[in-house]
DNA sequence: TCTTAAACAGGGGGGCCCTCCGTTTGTCAA
DNA sequence: TTGACAAACGGAGGGCCCCCCTGTTTAAGA
């Protein structure tokens, strides 16, 4: 994987800027074209640095991913059980809050490449540790695998976009179950 | 509200009849312009009809829920959560094997008529019986109210369409928590 | 400076949703 | 039965979208 030539990089860095803009205001579906239009890039140029609206997604949403992920990695505590509730709740309150991210975190890294670090490949490599260490601690139950959970995080935040507060609580609730 | 025309009725029901087959293999974003074509019908015939996709989706999935309904409102058996997390668990299988029908329950009604029936208040009412019922026996704590149960419920369907099964599993997790 | 491959802009094809408007057709009264 | 009328129809077209193709510009290294 060769660098980027300056301007191509210069052009890529718009893209992602003014596409961060317009998938805040619009959501997942924004459109293309606006973002090629304000970024000054001809749409072909878009598709070639983003050979998908997945990767353009990707991009946008790495760095704030990448944070909330070292955010997990911190030292443990007490509560195994707690700990795992505490960063899937403040996971579906980030992805709900950022529009379009739990959409994308959903469909899956269509056909990226593999040489891409991938969001959902880094929350589930997070996820993984935090059941691991709260499964063996006893804290949790058997049905309760990384991937159940990623799915249920992002189903909540997908269905409460904008609404990062219920997104929450019903999170919270899925995972304290509804008996009193 | 008058009677349709003959030709009328015809008309739609062929659109109906069509639009379930298409939104079975493409989902909740089956092309309207290939519905009528296929229904042998003018888009502006369709469009007649059903002035918003939501409105063909729920003219789709109509019998199918009232059916769902109809088998919740039986006796009152022994443990009000088990039932109320019983019909959630059918619910939220018929919803995800249904491909369109989450997608279209957890946009709402947007806009239809309210004269019509509405899938979305037909399912809520049972769900509030239901709740209430398991509420006033303690059976389940108070953060658990109808709105939230059902986001739940097509959240996770519709992050699991095509797979009921999962969907199911994940919801089950849901209402009982992660907790041993 | 010069060469050349990478990156670019814009146009066009194909598809979609939705509305306008002239045409056909069912219905009901005479 | 017939005829008038309102209801329902359907095709064309506007506006938007995504994505690919083409010839042109330009940055980077010799």
């Amino acid at each position: 994987m060769k660098p980027l030539r300056a301007d191509g990089r210069r052009n890529r860095e718009r893209i992602v800027a003014v596409a961060a803009e317009l998938v805040g205001r619009d959501g997942a579906q924004a459109s293309l074209e606006e973002i090629a239009r304000r970024a000054g890039v001809g749409s072909a140029t878009l598709h070639r640095h983003f050979p998908s609206r997945q990767a353009l997604l990707e991009a946008i949403f790495r760095d704030g991913v990448a944070q909330l992920c070292e955010r997990a990695a911190a030292q443990p505590g007490r509560d195994p059980a707690a700990e795992l509730a505490d960063w899937l709740e403040e996971l579906t309150g980030y992805t709900a809050a950022n529009r379009g991210l739990a959409a994308a975190l959903l469909t899956g890294p269509d056909g990226l490449s593999a040489e891409e670090i991938c969001c959902t490949d880094m929350l589930l490599g997070v996820l993984k540790t935090l059941v691991t260490r709260a499964s063996s601690a006893g804290a949790i139950h058997a049905g309760a695998t990384p991937e159940d959970l990623m799915m249920l995080a992002n189903a909540i935040a997908v269905a409460n976009e904008d609404d990062p507060l219920t997104a929450r609580r019903v999170l919270r609730l899925a995972l304290t179950g509804i008996r009193p």
